[in-house]
DNA sequence: CCGCGGGCCTGCGCGC
DNA sequence: TGCGCGCAGGCCCGCG
């Protein structure tokens, strides 16, 4: 489920229980998520003091006091939970990860699909993690900008929306935030990477910064409503332009188009005809 | 190398 | 009420 917005809306969340603390206790009720996770994943964990979070596109850093850094990613249907100085009252077959930190909040990592992972790196092997080498930059970051999306997009056959899901042009955007970017710039989800003009390239970086930031931000309006309750993670109310809107108006002024649905690489991709070229 | 389709999983909402 | 189907916001892999 989760995009950019919504991990980074998590890593906020996380970042006052585990920002310092010592883990008591980490349990893993199965084995695998979509990896295998650590078999040494209590002893690793029991007993060290986290240091850091940081977010890597939809990947979630924890650094911890030994070096170890845990990589956590949500799937499509990870979502994490935080019980401050309690305990949840129970524990549901999907709920497969458990932190308790030694100032007694519990931290719960559900995740139905099992799409999500949990695995270990240490601080010097993060940047070569092979699930994190071949990420492109960050879309809010100093490096991303429109002469990367050129290279990326150069010669390219493939449709721009699959170009823009594809982690290594710009990392972090997923199916939602593609589709939004894509009808606020105009542009056509069919037309090949390749084709775009200079100008098209050049008026979708500032779209998928601000398309990002307008998210984070509806994310962090929504952790002011679990600080002090007990609250899940990553999941806020957010509307959308064109994402799930098939059949109502386009919002663009002046367009009077009708958002359509189509399949792309097995995925819906929501546009509007009228406006997108 | 590229682009596409399938697979991993479970749950939900819909039509019959 | 039950059943089957299509759908779901991610990602990796193998094929042609």
């Amino acid at each position: 489920m989760p995009e950019l917005p919504e991990v980074e809306t998590v890593r906020r969340g996380l970042l006052p229980v585990l920002e310092g603390a010592t883990i008591r206790t980490a349990v893993a009720r199965r084995a695998n998520l979509r990896f295998p996770i650590p078999n040494d994943f209590t002893k690793r964990l029991e007993g060290n003091r986290i240091t850091g979070l940081r977010r890597r596109s939809k990947y979630i850093l924890i650094d911890c006091e030994d070096r170890l850094v845990v990589i956590v990613h949500l799937g499509m249907s990870g979502r994490v939970t935080i019980y401050k100085g309690t305990e949840p009252d129970t524990i549901g077959k999907h709920d497969h990860i458990s932190l308790i930190t030694e100032n007694g909040d519990h931290i719960l990592y559900t995740d139905p699909r099992r799409f999500g992972l949990w695995t270990f790196t240490t601080a010097d092997a993060v940047e070569t993690h092979p699930l994190l080498i071949n990420i492109g930059p960050e879309p809010l970051g100093n490096s991303f900008n429109s002469n990367v999306l050129k290279t990326a997009f150069s010669g390219k056959k493939s449709p721009i929306k699959a170009a823009l899901l594809d982690q290594r042009s710009v990392a972090g955007l997923g199916n939602i935030y593609v589709c939004e970017a894509l009808w606020r710039a105009g542009i056509h989800p069919e037309k090949q990477a390749g084709h775009l003009t200079s100008a098209e390239i050049e008026a979708l970086v500032p779209i998928i910064r601000d398309v990002l930031t307008k998210a984070i931000e509806a994310g962090g309006s929504s952790l002011k409503d679990y600080t002090q309750a007990n609250g899940e993670l990553g999941y806020f109310q957010h509307s959308f332009q064109a994402y799930d809107r098939e059949g109502t108006k386009c919002y663009k002024e002046g367009c009077g188009g009708t958002i359509m649905r189509i399949i792309q690489s097995n995925r819906s991709t929501f546009y509007c005809p009228t406006c997108q070229h």
